[in-house]
DNA sequence: TGCAAAATGATAGTAATACTATTAAGTTTG
DNA sequence: CAAACTTAATAGTATTACTATCATTTTGCA
């Protein structure tokens, strides 16, 4: 909600979509209930069709404003992140220790989506589940470097960007930042998955979460790399 | 080479597989082309129409092997994990201290295929390239649970579980050793690509691997964690 | 208010994909 | 050498991923 209000302009990549979504009530509806529907039956089984069908709207309609499903997966993912970046930047900014900065970074990008982020049409908690479940689709392509130099992941990197900086105020001296706060971003939504899906393989549960985890790991290397 | 030799039995789920590639011509024409292809082209482009085409066979008799690409992509993934158990195995087997066992287990999962890995059909260096860009699509989808419970996943979930291990051995009191060992397993392929692909939010270059990076980890966690 | 432009909805059509089924030909092996 | 099995070839179906066209509705601004 604040979010909304505080970001106008979402900033994202406009050769994603081929008409903004955000300024009309139908590229609004096309978001929401894709994220329904996407949550529903995955997104390999999502098409613009059965898209269509639940908006009683049309096929026609959609592709108006995406090219295709993956285009849309981009635009979800790009919301998604910039909605992280969004609180990375204000969540840290009162912050004078880097030690408090770098705490609360590491849990804006690792904790779980909270029940109350949800503004008008995006419903944060279900998009979080797609992101965790489909964002790395959207770089496992055969286009991926034509996508990246069209900047489509500009937003992503500018928040692994965000994470290394901060560790780096912590560590000036550490040599992989920018691989440990891959790891990290990247690393938290697999935990998330393998939490609700493969239990055997990961250390989160009900009592331990990835933030937990990805806390001690940062802790550890900094103790080390002061 | 060795590998294949002391592995007659692969160990792959045999509902995987329709039948049994390894026990025809066929089939080993199958497997070996596909990773050629799907190299190539994609995962996403690559049909059983246009493998059939290139092996002077046909669509039908690939349909015998496997009920679907993403059946056949789960046996390519199992005989990669399948390559890197063996390998771990056979690579602490003689280590008597804990260090050094962490340290060859780590690195035998992180590191680049090496050139020599070129068993009779199975190109491992090409097919750690089709792992690193599409290992993660087997896992997000819709039917991963069901798949998981079918044991599809059974042999990467054992190497993550050696590594587990192995890092218990070190640090027997580290309350996240699963979450570690999936960390470093999953996000070393994650490096790799970013290294290929998006160089700016990677420490790794042609100077410095992952392995560089999950060793230098790996070491901060256990200095802290004795 | 009224008309032009823009947005949407409905239908149809195409090429490719992801299969299944059938049958014929070739190969193996008991 | 015949039965059993494997493979090849063809055809066919339903779905997907679009594109094109045109009619209808909505809007915005003179």
């Amino acid at each position: 909600m604040r979010f909304i209000l505080l970001n106008p302009k979402l900033n994202i990549n406009d050769k994603i979509f081929l008409k903004d979504p955000e300024t009309s009530a139908l590229g609004k509806k096309i978001l929401q209930q894709s994220i329904l529907l996407i949550d529903e039956i995955g997104f390999e089984a999502y098409t613009f069709k059965k898209l269509g069908e639940r908006i009683e709207s049309n096929e026609s309609s959609v592709y108006r404003y995406f090219e295709n499903k993956h285009k849309l997966l981009l635009y979800l993912s790009s919301w998604y992140w910039s909605w992280v970046e969004y609180r990375l930047v204000f969540g840290v900014a009162n912050l004078t220790t880097p030690q408090d900065r770098l705490k609360i970074a590491i849990t804006i990008v690792t904790e779980d989506a909270a029940e109350a982020d949800i503004s008008e049409h995006i419903d944060v908690r279900l998009l979080k589940r797609i992101i965790i479940n489909n964002f790395m689709k959207t770089f496992l392509t055969k286009e991926v470097d034509e996508e990246i130099r069209s900047g489509f992941f500009q937003i992503y990197t500018r928040v692994i960007q965000r994470v290394t900086d901060i560790i780096l105020e912590n560590a000036p001296k550490y040599p992989y930042a920018e691989s440990l706060a891959s790891t990290i971003v990247e690393g938290a939504l697999h935990q998330h998955f393998l939490k609700d899906h493969l239990q055997s393989i990961t250390s989160c549960n009900s009592c331990t979460s990835p933030t937990d985890f990805y806390l001690s790991l940062i802790d550890n290397v900094l103790k080390q790399n002061v």
